[in-house]
DNA sequence: CGGGGCTCCTGTGCGC
DNA sequence: TGCGCACAGGAGCCCC
């Protein structure tokens, strides 16, 4: 009897949080951090492309020649894209952007057979980029500030950039619908799913309002409440809900403390009221009716 | 501006 | 049992 509960319980699971996670903010930065402590100065000694489409520029063999041979001096954020900042064999600056889309990991160890790119370093270990559904971009440019993404992204929510009295006044004017509008890499970077709903629901905002009608106790609350969740999704080195790991090939934690995402017919943490889910802007979107208003 | 639809991709789940 | 279709989604694109 006992037993049979358990494999129950393993099917729920199996058969309710079939949601995706995917790379945001905090994941993107906790990779950041990881791989900054392992592949800084380290030199690429082989580049193995398993997937081409995912380069996106310059050519294949442009790609591989600049890279080979160059060392990791850097690694940049913004918002959820990954940039490494390095040095060519030839004494060029260049940087290697990183973009994970779904299901895109960069995870440093042995080689993985089932990467798209691996990058074998000095030490002898690898870079490996692997992507089940191969929507991440690798790009190696020369000016990361002229990549359009960098260039219309707006400002990064956990630095001085994103300001309480700008969000307010921007929020004002904009007719969107709120989640839809914080899921906008223009708007505010780094946000995707995840944190839309969880960051609505701790403010208890209906995701469906619109930006316009929210109060200016409401977008502060919201402002904090983005700047909150981030940090402490950070402190969990992100949230693993089924493809994102960290830069060892790790799961992160914060999915431990969802109120809202992917938990669509149960019961809410706060109110008892059920998760609903619902279609914004064509993306899944989860929350409580009872709480969000 | 806003919203809808399509595209990229692959594994999964469901209907017939 | 198995085939084929729908769906999931970040982001860019087009269109109304």
């Amino acid at each position: 009897m006992l037993r049979v509960s358990i494999i129950l319980f393993y099917f729920c699971l199996l058969t309710f949080n079939l949601e995706k996670a995917l790379p945001e903010l905090p994941e993107v930065e906790t990779i950041k951090n990881d791989l900054e402590k392992v592949i800084l100065n380290k030199k690429i000694t082989a580049v193995i492309i398993h997937r081409s489409s995912v380069v996106k520029e310059p050519s294949l063999k442009k790609f591989k020649s600049l890279l080979l041979d160059s060392k990791f001096r850097k690694i940049i954020r913004r918002g959820k894209l990954l940039a490494f900042e390095i040095i060519t064999a030839q004494k060029e600056i260049y940087f290697l952007s990183v973009h994970l889309r779904m299901t895109g990991q960069l995870v440093y160890g042995s080689d993985d057979p089932k990467s798209r790119v691996s990058f074998k370093l000095s030490n002898g270990f690898y870079l490996c980029y692997n992507d089940q559904r191969t929507l991440g971009e690798l790009r190696l440019v020369k000016d990361i500030q002229a990549l359009n993404v960098v260039k219309n992204m707006g400002p990064e929510p956990l630095s001085k950039d994103f300001r309480v009295n700008d969000f307010i006044k921007y929020i004002s004017m904009r007719k969107a619908k709120i989640k839809p509008l914080l899921l906008d890499q223009k708007f505010v970077a780094g946000i995707g799913n995840i944190y839309a709903a969880e960051a609505l629901f701790i403010s208890k905002i209906d995701p469906a309002r619109n930006a316009c009608d929210l109060n200016e106790q409401e977008a502060k609350l919201l402002f904090k409440n983005i700047k909150s969740i981030l940090k402490k999704a950070i402190k969990c080195r992100g949230s693993s809900f089924s493809d994102y790991r960290d830069g060892h090939g790790n799961k992160g934690t914060f999915s431990n403390n969802f109120y809202v995402y992917g938990r669509k017919g149960q019961a809410c943490l706060v109110c008892k009221d059920f998760i609903q889910r619902i279609k914004l802007g064509g993306r899944g979107t989860y929350f409580c009716p009872g709480c969000q208003k």
